[in-house]
DNA sequence: TTATTTTTTAAACTTCAAGTCAATTTTTTC
DNA sequence: GAAAAAATTGACTTGAAGTTTAAAAAATAA
């Protein structure tokens, strides 16, 4: 129970730093956001990071890891639901952009690993973004055995629908005329024009 | 005439430079890409870049130059056609796809401009990017203005299109077993289901 | 061939950030 | 409240990469 206790905080700590790493690195390229920046963030030192984390690579994989997880385990739940193909893909899209809306520092930089993170954990990254992918390729193909969907390319339609998906943190601001659901809606529905 | 003769040799070697550059730059980050490296690549000492470019971000801003001029010369000249604007717009995929695929590396350092340039070159970058933009939503509103496109939300539209083009150098292999014109002729497709 | 200009080089210089660690402070435990 | 464990500090080391420069080499011109 106390070590519970303890393991909490030192998680909250974790990702305290996770954060504060994925808001400067979003903003700056990698080697111009230094362990010092992450730390002042937070009134820390750079040297009580190292105490949490291996070294800066550590932090950079965890803050994929991070979201990767939640996202896997948010649409594996979506899976389980008993809607129709059309109704979990859609599902799964809005909450995806919500999501990545929500999220926008973390999945900023999770756009190109293979330049940011060696092979060790780019294996590992890439495996977790395989699992993920694999929900929509399965929604879709759900969609064309049953016949709500026509035959189609499924792994081409899915990364039509990916990287659209991924696109919006790039331009989305909260100071926009659409908010968060607006633009979920709308890009959910056209894409899947794609479908039917 | 001479003047032009040595005018060009020095655009060759400027253009050998930023291939190089953009070769390693793409595989790895942009600081565990040394100028060294770049150098090595064409068998020369990193000192004779400074003679040709001013510095390590002069050279990464030049390689989004190169890119954005000749996009924009492409699509222009596809604007100037007589065709309806689905085959615009088509035509104007395709070339995006293609082009994309043939400058894979030259591209693949374009994700991300705002991490890896500072104000005084990004303000720059984003003017041309969305010059080159206007287009697409220049063929998305003849469309519907003509009636051949539904009424849709325009801006929109072309950021579904756009990411999805951007995203098949991320996916692109030689190896795949769709080859460039199968791919490009398979998405752009696929894209102008969303507005017809 | 000689003089002049252009290009390349190699080494030096500078700057700066990652990572380490022994000492110190804070927190927890009993 | 004292002892033990956990967490934080900040100075230090190390190495590396961008940039500069003076001198050498190569190309060009006369």
């Amino acid at each position: 129970m106390r070590l519970s206790l303890r393991e909490r905080k030192i998680a909250k700590k974790k990702e305290d730093i996770l954060r504060s790493a994925a808001k400067l690195l979003s903003e700056k390229d990698d080697h111009k956001t230094t362990m010092e920046d992450i730390a002042a963030e937070l009134l820390m030192t750079k040297g009580s990071i190292y105490y949490y984390f291996k070294n800066k690579e550590d932090l950079l994989y965890q803050c994929h890891t991070m979201i990767l997880e939640q996202s896997i385990e948010r649409i594996e739940k979506i899976s389980l639901t008993d809607g129709s193909p059309a109704d979990k893909l859609k599902k799964a899209m809005t909450e995806h952009i919500q999501f990545a809306i929500q999220e926008k520092s973390l999945f900023n930089i999770m756009v190109n690993p293979e330049q940011s993170l060696s092979a060790h954990y780019l294996e590992d990254v890439k495996k977790k973004r395989a699992q993920y992918e694999k929900y929509f390729d399965q929604f879709i193909a759900e969609g064309i055995a049953s016949g709500d969907f026509p035959s189609l390319d499924t792994k081409m339609v899915r990364m039509i629908i990916l990287p659209a998906l991924n696109g919006v943190n790039q331009w989305y601001s909260p100071r926009g005329e659409k908010d968060e659901r607006e633009i979920a809606e709308l890009m959910s529905n056209y894409l899947l024009r794609i479908l039917v």
